[in-house]
DNA sequence: GTATAATATGAGAGTCAATATCAAATTAGG
DNA sequence: CCTAATTTGATATTGACTCTCATATTATAC
C-alpha cells in the first residue's frame, strides 16, 4: 500500500525548487516552465501528487488548476489562502481566529477542515469595485 | 457593457431546473445530462455563466469542476459549503459564526469574502480515517 | 562490483471541463 | 413584418491533468 519511494534527480530538484520558493504558491505550469527544472511534464504532475501525499508540499485547489506550496516544518495550521476573483492575487492569511473556525466546524459540525486544501474566494482591497463581475 | 438579455427557452428551462432543485448543487454535466433539458452543451455553459453573473444562481468552484445552486431570494450570506476530500459529499453549513468570519476577514484583513464562491475542504464524519489520502 | 526486482521517467495519446468560432436561428421592439 | 441585437449549437480548440508503456534509474541482495 505505502510504496517505497526512490530518490531521484527529478523529485529532488522539484522539492528543492519549492524549498527555495517557500513563500509562494506554485502551479504545475510554473514548475514545468521553470528553466531551472528539466523534468518531463508527466513526471512533474506525478511528483507534485507524491510530494503532496507525503506532506512535503501542500496542495490548494484553485479555480484554474491546483497550487502547491512548500510545507515548512512546524507550520501553523491556521494559514488560509484568499484568492481575489478579479486580479487573481493570492493573499496569505495567518490568523488565530481562523484556527478557532476550524475548531468550531470540527466540534459543532462534525467536519474536519483541511486548511491546506482550502482557498477562500473574494475580492482584495484593490478590486472591491469589481464585485459584480 | 451590460448587454440586454433575451428570454429564451433554453435559459428558462435551465433556471426552472435550478428552481426545482433549489437545495442541491448541480454541475454543468448534471444539466447537460438531464433528460428534462434539451439544450446544447455550449449553451449550458454559457447560460450557467450568465445566470451566475446575474445572481440568479450561485457558483462554487469545486476541485472537479464548477458547481451551481439556485439563489433563493433573501438567502443568508453565511451559507458555506464543505466538501469531503474522501467521499466527495457536499455538506451545507449554515451558521452564524461563519458570518462573523466573513466580517472579521473583511474588517481585519481587507478582503471581501465571497461566500458563494468558496468551498471548504476537509473530511466528513464518516471519512475521518482517510485523512492521509 | 553484478544481478534483480521495484519504482520512476517521459513522450505521446487520451480525458474532461470549459471556451472560442461562426453561421443560422431566435428575440425584442419598432 | 422588418431589422438589429442577441442566442444557439455543432464543431474545434484549449488547458490541466491522467494513462500507457517501453526504457531508465534506484535500492538492495549477492
Amino acid at each position: 500500500m505505502a510504496e517505497k519511494k526512490y530518490k531521484t534527480r527529478q523529485r529532488d530538484s522539484i522539492l528543492a525548487y519549492f524549498a527555495s520558493h517557500a513563500d509562494v504558491c506554485l502551479s504545475a505550469k510554473d514548475i514545468i516552465e521553470s528553466p531551472e527544472i528539466e523534468v518531463g511534464e508527466a513526471t512533474v504532475f506525478r511528483c507534485l501528487s507524491h510530494l503532496a501525499a507525503e506532506g512535503l508540499i501542500k496542495k490548494y485547489q484553485s479555480d484554474d488548476g491546483a497550487l502547491y506550496q512548500y510545507n515548512k516544518e512546524g507550520e501553523c495550521n491556521h494559514h488560509f489562502h484568499l484568492k481575489c476573483l478579479h486580479c487573481g492575487k493570492i493573499v496569505h492569511l495567518d490568523c488565530e481566529m481562523m484556527a478557532s473556525i476550524s475548531r468550531h466546524i470540527e466540534e459543532e459540525h462534525e467536519f474536519a477542515v483541511d486548511v491546506s486544501r482550502t482557498v477562500i474566494y473574494g475580492y482584495c482591497n484593490d478590486c472591491r469595485g469589481h464585485k459584480s463581475v
